[in-house]
DNA sequence: GACCAGGCACATC
DNA sequence: GATGTGCATGGT
């Protein structure tokens, strides 16, 4: 396929989307600290568990950095069991706060003036926080402009034959970010809305017959 | 009870 | 480089 009928593929992809689903709204979180809490407190888990944990910690006024800094990696991995995988998740929210504090004083708000360029190595040095996580971040909290690629864009792309299975995360988020302006809240509705149409159509085992994009593209 | 959910690190070959 | 495994709760 070409690079300029991918693009127009793309394009064309985002505006059935659009027409289908509308403004998704993403992310879901007051702060840039929430935002980038939740993005972690996801991984490979639905979001609903994640939201039992962001109300409790917001009921107790302790969605800031600060205060998560303060507590002991037990506690935390308690205040986060609703969200599964907590042992794993506390000491990678740990390792984030740490980096947070060590590079940016704790602040989100100071680690938001850095670029994309120098941001990206520093999330991705997290351990705990890979290519989604730290795209994620970026993109939702910190407006950077990266696109987020997660298992449904793999899924859908190549059930639409818009890339091939082997293709690697880096390789889709630049197929992306090579044909679509660079513009935050194009890449961040465009993430959202594909994670819509994967939860709804695109589920792991296949059952595409009613699927929205039945038969798109006709030709590639 | 099986399957799935907005990943990642690590071991092994 | 590819493939397999542990991590865990909660909804359908």
């Amino acid at each position: 396929m070409t690079p300029a009928k991918a693009g127009k593929l793309l394009q064309e992809l985002y505006e059935k989307l659009w027409q289908a689903f509308g403004p998704q709204g993403w992310w879901p979180g007051e702060t840039p600290f929430e935002v980038a809490l939740g993005a972690i407190l996801t991984q490979n888990t639905n979001w609903n568990n994640v939201a039992k944990v962001m109300a409790r910690l917001k009921a107790e006024g302790r969605l800031t950095a600060q205060a998560l800094t303060a507590l002991p990696e037990a506690e935390l991995a308690g205040l986060f069991r609703p969200a599964g995988y907590y042992n794993l998740k506390a000491r990678r929210v740990k390792n984030f706060l740490a980096v947070l504090q060590d590079r940016y004083q704790g602040a989100i708000e100071s680690m938001a003036r850095e670029g994309l360029e120098a941001l990206r190595p520093v999330l991705l040095e997290v351990k705990g926080i890979g290519p989604e996580t730290a795209d994620s971040i970026l993109l939702y909290a910190l407006n950077k402009p990266t696109f987020v690629v997660d298992t449904y864009t793999f899924r859908i792309l190549n059930r639409h034959h818009l890339a091939p299975e082997s293709c690697t995360y880096e390789e889709l988020r630049r197929l992306f970010m090579d044909r679509l302006r660079p513009d935050v809240g194009l890449y961040q509705e465009y993430h959202a809305l594909l994670v819509r149409l994967g939860k709804e159509f695109c589920r792991p085992q296949p059952r595409c017959e009613d699927c929205l994009l039945q038969g798109w593209p006709d030709k590639f």
